[in-house]
DNA sequence: CGGGAAAGTTGGATATAATCAACACAAGCG
DNA sequence: CGCTTGTGTTGATTATATCCAACTTTCCCG
């Protein structure tokens, strides 16, 4: 990607874990579909190998590429969920009257969280 | 990503759309819970130009990013169902009976898809 | 079984993703 | 209102994601 950062380099487990789920995933989806790396390759404009890594669930490869696996598959409606304000119930509760368009300031050092 | 590869470069309108959307969805979550870009940026091990330009749905951040964005707002699970097998009903059917580890081979030229 | 195709692996070239600095603008709060 | 802070943008720098080639291994299928 460019420079080091620490995301790519050694993400959370938490996010290892997911990739590597999603990458499985694709790899069941492409099966049974019986394509071949290069099918999906194809279809979305990246090389086998690029497949071959995001079905290995490798966190540097780009957004694009995993979603246009999706796309490939024909899975990608399943991503519009992600995140959808509508479902973020947690979100909706921290959330109080009004929705700033920017971050409230903060006061000096304010490490929250 | 390294060389120009269509997907990064121009990818399919639908999945533009769906990283637009995931990256709205990302801001309009990290806007709720009150916290700047920097803050989600910290969390994820990024610089804060990476998390706005995935706000952005830009194509080439790195997968790790987008996730890594979504664990920090406690939303990664919602990843876990993505191109979930028990959930892919199409390639259930398409499945026969056995699953092979590989694509069958092609005879020649075989142009499905 | 054995031929052949799919997939894994390694090494290397190169375009580019991630970073940072500095500024301008927008927007919250007193 | 003004002060402060969050965000957007632009340009330059540098590490790296993507790609390719060639080889090996796996395993499908006749």
């Amino acid at each position: 990607m460019g420079k080091r950062s620490r995301i790519t380099e050694s993400p959370p487990a938490a996010v290892e874990d997911a990739l590597g789920r999603l990458g499985r995933n694709l790899r069941t989806a492409r099966l049974r579909r019986r394509l071949r790396l290069q099918d999906v390759a194809d279809r979305l404009g990246a090389s086998r190998f690029t497949v071959a890594d995001l079905e290995n669930g490798k966190p540097g490869v780009s957004a694009a590429a995993y979603f246009g696996a999706l796309w490939a598959l024909g899975l990608l409606n399943q991503a519009d969920e992600l995140a959808d304000p509508d479902r973020d119930e947690e979100g909706k509760i921290l959330e109080s009257a009004r929705s700033p368009r920017q971050a409230p300031r903060r006061r000096r050092l304010d490490n929250d969280f």
